[in-house]
DNA sequence: TTTTTTTACGCAATCGTTGCCGGTAACGAT
DNA sequence: ATCGTTACCGGCAACGATTGCGTAAAAAAA
């Protein structure tokens, strides 16, 4: 079964006009009569017509679509940051197709290559964990695709970027373990890869380093799937416990982490804030109501998906190629609550 | 800046043959030399030639693309769905575009209008809970577009759908909370015109008549904004704990009510299940974390979404129209965690 | 050798839309 | 009467891929 749809055919047959006229008078052009366009839209709108964007496309050799590859949009993060490009792109009459990655490199070509033969005007990218080779994106870009990274960003792709402050973010979230009292500091993080993992293990070293405590690469565990497995973060749980410094304070790098290593105190039956203290990064709408409330470093989603698409629309309409590039980066927030004793 | 990408044409010149040739040797037709074939292939392999897809589209008059209207990504429940949608449609070389609609009637029409004009070749669609007038989806389904409703269906249009037994999960809540000792059981759900809604109080009806507690209207109440707005819900808890007859336990008939119910409790600082047991429908992968932790009834989306995906591929690729529908219904669980005091 | 069959390819139309060029009628100016 | 304008509209081609039909050449059959 197809759905069949009405064309400027079958407007142009029932008014007995040539399909190009019908065309142009849809398009108010003024070498058309004001009777004639009155006629045409009539019958457009008695047929319910509707222009068939694929056609569209073909003819003007764009689709008015965005492409955006996420981890995952189970994610908040990553549903806040859609959230925030579909409102601007719909503003603009764009139109945003999602793709995910699940953390899988492989995933994440299969995507790109669907999205970019599926003809999308640009792209906006949050590479996965697994990522290490980035020669696609990088032809991709030489050929001329706009591309905006957010998040985690590609070092060396030279265009626009959006990103927090994360190693402020980072800074904060360890000077409040220590103003908490820790003195233990572990660093549960993503992938050393990451440009993010790079950036919040600076801040957690230099917030170390300025309250006189010394950086123990003991401390620091990676999980190179992003924490898409419980596994993975259990047995760095479990590695970091049974060490000769036992962590009294926890910093996890991202949502999934943050999640999971709450889940592995837990069910260890350790006390938290009274042994061990958790901050983590995490953009979940209902940290609020975690055992224990959890202390939080946020970031404002929404408004970098909204600044991502801004950035990567301006490529695209862009009359010439462009060779100035900026990267923006927004501020995080720390959330105080109750599982860092403050 | 416009991606420039090879076409047939391209590789037509490179090896002085005809547009039709390459098609045709790229297509592997039994019409083409061995030798013609390897040349074109050769050479489609070296410019790293991917077909159009749109031009493929408007030719076949197909988009190999179906679309997916949910209310909104971040919601587990959903998220979970689209997951498993897109494993499905994936395999079958078949694209996804997801649409939100935010609660919203006027943002799923809007949705509903873009995904038929981008020619989709079928639609996977839950209603938001503004949504009364079905017409547009009825005129669809009229003109012949395939459609497969879950979660929340549209009873007056014969086609397939994927629901969970509601009325069995409701039931199965409030028996829960029954059998914890609660004798006022309120009921907090979405609008009561969403099927899902009249399922879940059925359900919540059934299980108090067959322990012998009879229904009182005034126990119950509706979020005609499904929970998107926390003071919707904040004032229905308010009335309800002012009335004379106080609930000792709570069902609540979605993910979005359930969390802010439990936000709302805390704020009063009611302790949970000691004062008031809550029991709630939830996908969400958290609620084991939270404060307490929360008997939830999970619902499969994961294989919902992988369902409705066959089903819908079956009517897409159906050669004549399909008269015959079905509405699977799969099983829900209860999870029993600490939030009800068994 | 002639006729038929097979092989292998090109031409042109098609999908729906739009840009470009060209044409005609009406009308005023010369 | 002729020319130039203007207003309006149609025809054609093109975007990229596919396909029915036609056909030249080669191979096979007569």
């Amino acid at each position: 079964m197809r759905f069949e749809a009405v064309t400027i055919k079958d407007i142009a047959k029932a008014t007995n006009l040539s399909t190009s006229t019908v065309s142009r008078a849809l398009r108010d052009s003024s070498e058309i009569s004001e009777e004639t366009k009155r006629v045409v839209l009539e019958y457009a709108e008695k047929l319910n017509y509707n222009p068939n964007p694929i056609a569209q496309s073909l003819k003007e050799r764009r689709s008015r679509t965005i492409g955006v590859v996420v981890c995952e949009i189970a994610n908040s993060f990553f549903s806040q940051t859609i959230n925030g490009i579909e409102s601007i792109a719909g503003n603009k009459g764009y139109n945003v197709i999602i793709s995910q990655s699940r953390e899988s490199y492989e995933k994440e070509l299969l995507s790109l290559k669907y999205l970019t033969s599926r003809s999308v005007d640009g792209l906006i990218v949050t590479i996965s964990t697994e990522t290490k080779d980035t020669s696609f994106l990088q032809d991709l870009h030489r050929k001329g695709m706009p591309i905006v990274f957010f998040d985690r960003i590609v070092e060396e792709i030279n265009t626009h970027k959006v990103i927090v402050d994360n190693f402020n973010g980072a800074y904060q979230a360890t000077e409040h373990l220590i103003k908490s009292g820790c003195k233990n500091i572990a660093l549960i993080s993503n992938d050393p890869s990451l440009s993010i993992a790079k950036d919040r293990l600076a801040g957690y070293q230099s917030a170390l380093l300025d309250y006189g405590i010394s950086y123990h690469e003991s401390m620091v565990r990676y999980c190179e799937q992003g924490g898409m497995n419980a596994t993975e973060i259990n047995t760095a749980m479990d590695s970091l416990l049974s060490g000769k410094n036992k962590p009294d304070g926890i910093f996890t790098a991202s949502d999934k982490i943050t999640s999971h290593v709450l889940r592995n105190l837990h069910e260890k039956n350790i006390k938290i804030p009274e042994e061990i203290s958790l901050v983590g990064f995490s953009n979940s709408e209902v940290t609020d109501l975690f055992a224990p409330s959890l202390t939080v470093v946020t970031q404002p989603a929404f408004e970098m998906g909204e600044l991502a698409t801004q950035l990567l629309l301006k490529l695209i309409e862009s009359k010439r190629p462009v060779t100035e590039f900026e990267t923006t980066t927004l501020s995080t927030k720390l959330l105080v609550r109750k599982s860092s004793n403050f």
